[in-house]
DNA sequence: TTTCATTACTAAATCGATTTAGTATTTATA
DNA sequence: TATAAATACTAAATCGATTTAGTAATGAAA
C-alpha cells in the first residue's frame, strides 16, 4: 500500500536511481537495450508513478500557472478561462483558478498563496488596485499577464479588448439607424477599473462625433443591483432613452429584467445593443444584437505571452494587446424611420 | 534576485532551521519571546516566502485538489465548480480542474496526471468509462467523490439528483394541465450515463402511472447537433407533441433554437420544462419553468464528503447522496383546456 | 547534593526526485 | 602499443522544507 518510489523501481531493475531518472526523462542516448527493457519491466511490475513534487522541487518549475480573476460570473472571465485551460492542456500544464472577487486584499493573498506554490506564471484579471504588487512581479521578472483590465502604472503584457472601438460601434449602429436619445448602462465608474472608463469614454465621444446630445440622464452608472431601479424611474418619469447600451452581460440581464417587468417593447419601445456573448442571444425574442469579444483568441493570446515569458525568463518586451470587438447585427435594433 | 529560503532565515536571525520551522508552523510552546521577535524580524527583511514544494514533499499533502469534468459547457459544471471552489477556498485549498470532454482516455490520462502531482482527493464527474481506475483509486482508500453521474459498480461516495423524481415533476405538471403528447428530448442513451437513464426511464414511468401514451416518436434521443433537425422532422410532417422535456440546458438551447426557426408559439403550440438553471429562464419570452438542480449544495456537499475522507484516510463509509430537484414554476406550460 | 523536569533550542535525517562529477569498460585512433 | 574517445553506468550532492532525537542550561523536588 506504501508509495513506490524511484528507488524500488532502481532496486528491482538492478541499476541505480540516476538511470531510472534517465530512463524517465527518455535521456537513453547512453543506455543499453536491455537495462531499458529492465526498468520498464521494473516499473509496470510495480505500478510506479513518479512523484512530480519532488521533481517541481529539485527542478524549479511545476509546469502549473495560476489564475487570479475578479470575477468567476462573467462570461467573458469563463470564457477566456476555458480558451487558458485548453491552450495549458496541450503544453501539460496544469491551472489554478483563484476568485478575488474584485477585492484586493483576496487578490494579494491569493497571488501570494499561489507564488508559495512555485507556479510558473500568473494570469491576473486584476482588480487593478495591488499595483504595488504587479510592480514587484515584474521587477523579479517573474511571467505575469493582464487579461481584460490592465494598470496602466504596470508596464506588463495586456490582453484587452479595444473598448473605445466596441462603444464607437454601438453608438455608430444607433446613430445610423436614426436614434438620438441613446443611454448607457454600467456598473459605478472607478478610475482604476479601465474597460468601463473607456468604453464609457468612447461612447460619450462617438455620441459627439455623430453629433448627438450628451444627456447626463441617459448614464446609468450603479451597482449593479440597482440597475432595474434606476431605470424604472427614469421610464415612470418618461425620460427613459430610446435606445440602450449595455457595456457587459451583467448589465444586459438587468436591462432585460428591466425590459420584462415593465412589458416595454424592444425594439420598438427600447432598442438594445451589449457587450459579450451571452448564449441565448440568437434564441431572444427578440434577437439580441450585441458586440462580441474574441475570447478564445484572447485567452489563448494570454497564455502564449505566459508561456513566451516562461521560457525566456529574461528581456521580455511588455506589450499591451488590443483585440477588435465584433459587431453581432441581430434583431434588437430597429431601422428608425420616425 | 535569488530565492530566499529558510536557512538565510535562520542565519540572518542567528537560529537554526528548525527553529524558523517551528515559528512558522506556530509551535511556539518553547521558544522565547525573543527569538520569536528575531524571526519574524528577518523574515520581513528578506521578503521571505515559504517554498510550499518542499513543505509538501515532506509532509506528502499538498492542499490541493483536482476535478476532473466530462464537459466544462455545462451549466451544472460552472455551479457545481463555484461551490467546490468556494469550499476549497475556505479551507486553503487550491483546485486543479481538467477537462475530459467525455473522452475516457483523457479521464484516465488526466487522472494519472493529478495523482502525480500528488492532489489529496479527486472529485471526479466521470464519464463513467474507467470503472477499473475508479476502482483502483478506492481500493487504494484515495479520497473519491463523484459528481452528477455515478458509476453503479464502483462503491465510492457520489453526490448526483433525484433524476427520477426529475422526470416525474415535469410529467406529473404537464399532465396536470391537461396535456397528453408529451415528448422528451436527450441526447443518446448510454447504458453508462446515469442521469440520462433514469430521466427517461423516470419520464416512462411517469407516463404511465398518469396513464399517458408512450408514443416512440415522442422520444427524441439524438446528438446535440441533430436535435433541431430531429425536431423539425415530426414538425413538419404534423406529429410534433404538445409539450417537451429537455433534459438538460444544452438540449433545451436545441428546443428554444427550433421554436425560434420555426415560429412556434410557446406555450400555446408547444408547452416546455427543462432540467437546470439557465440565467436567462427569468427574462425569456414567455418566462421558463424549468427543474433547478441544487447545484450549489451539491457542490457543498461533494467538497465537504471528500474533506471528510482526507481528514480520516481509513473506515470510511461510502454514500450516495440524491438531491431533491426544484420544480420553478414559470411561463412556459399553459393550462390547457381542451 | 543529586536527580528529574522543563525550557529553549539544534544537528542531522528525511521526503523523492534530478543532476553533476566520476568510474569502469570497450572501441577507435595515432 | 599507448592514448583518446565513446559507452554505460553510479555515488553523492542537491532542491527547501519538516521532524526526530538530542543537548545544554536552568529550576524544582527528593
Amino acid at each position: 500500500m506504501k508509495k513506490v518510489t524511484m528507488a524500488d523501481v532502481a532496486k528491482l531493475a538492478d541499476v541505480s536511481k540516476s538511470t531510472v531518472s534517465q530512463y524517465l526523462n527518455k535521456r537513453y542516448e547512453y543506455m543499453s537495450e536491455e537495462t531499458r527493457k529492465r526498468i520498464a519491466m521494473a516499473i509496470k511490475e510495480l505500478g510506479y508513478q513518479p512523484n512530480i513534487i519532488a521533481r517541481s522541487l529539485k527542478q524549479k518549475t511545476t509546469m502549473t500557472i495560476g489564475v487570479v480573476v475578479f470575477n468567476i460570473m462573467h462570461m467573458l472571465t469563463t470564457q477566456v478561462l476555458h480558451a487558458i485551460e485548453e491552450e495549458c492542456q496541450e503544453r501539460g500544464f496544469h491551472v489554478i483558478v483563484s476568485n478575488s472577487d474584485d477585492d484586493p486584499e483576496k487578490e494579494k493573498k491569493y497571488i501570494e498563496m499561489l507564488r508559495a506554490k512555485q507556479v510558473d506564471g500568473l494570469i491576473i484579471f486584476p482588480t487593478g488596485k495591488n499595483a504595488d504588487i504587479y510592480q514587484k512581479l515584474l521587477e523579479e521578472r517573474f511571467p505575469l499577464v493582464f487579461v481584460d483590465r490592465m494598470v496602466p502604472e504596470v508596464k506588463a503584457d495586456a490582453v484587452l479588448l479595444d473598448n473605445q472601438k466596441a462603444a464607437e460601434l454601438a453608438v455608430e449602429y444607433f446613430a445610423e439607424r436614426g436614434y438620438e436619445h441613446i443611454g448607457i448602462v454600467t456598473p459605478p465608474l472607478v478610475s482604476h477599473i479601465v474597460p468601463r472608463m473607456e468604453r464609457i469614454e468612447g461612447f460619450r465621444q462617438a455620441l459627439v462625433k455623430k453629433g448627438l446630445p450628451v444627456v447626463d440622464d441617459y448614464f446609468i452608472t450603479t451597482e449593479i443591483p440597482r440597475i432595474q431601479k434606476e431605470l424604472t424611474r427614469l421610464y415612470e418619469s418618461g425620460r427613459l432613452p430610446e435606445a440602450l447600451f449595455a457595456i457587459n452581460d451583467l448589465t444586459l440581464m438587468e436591462v432585460l429584467y428591466f425590459i420584462k417587468g415593465n412589458h416595454i417593447n424592444t425594439p420598438d419601445e427600447l432598442a438594445i445593443i451589449s457587450i459579450d456573448d451571452v448564449p441565448f442571444a440568437h434564441v431572444y425574442t427578440p434577437t439580441l444584437t450585441t458586440i462580441s469579444q474574441p475570447t478564445f483568441a484572447m485567452g489563448k493570446k494570454a497564455a502564449e505571452r505566459l508561456f513566451l515569458q516562461i521560457a525566456k525568463k529574461s528581456e521580455h518586451q511588455p506589450q499591451v494587446f488590443r483585440f477588435s470587438p465584433t459587431f453581432i447585427e441581430r434583431g434588437s435594433v430597429k431601422e428608425k424611420t420616425s
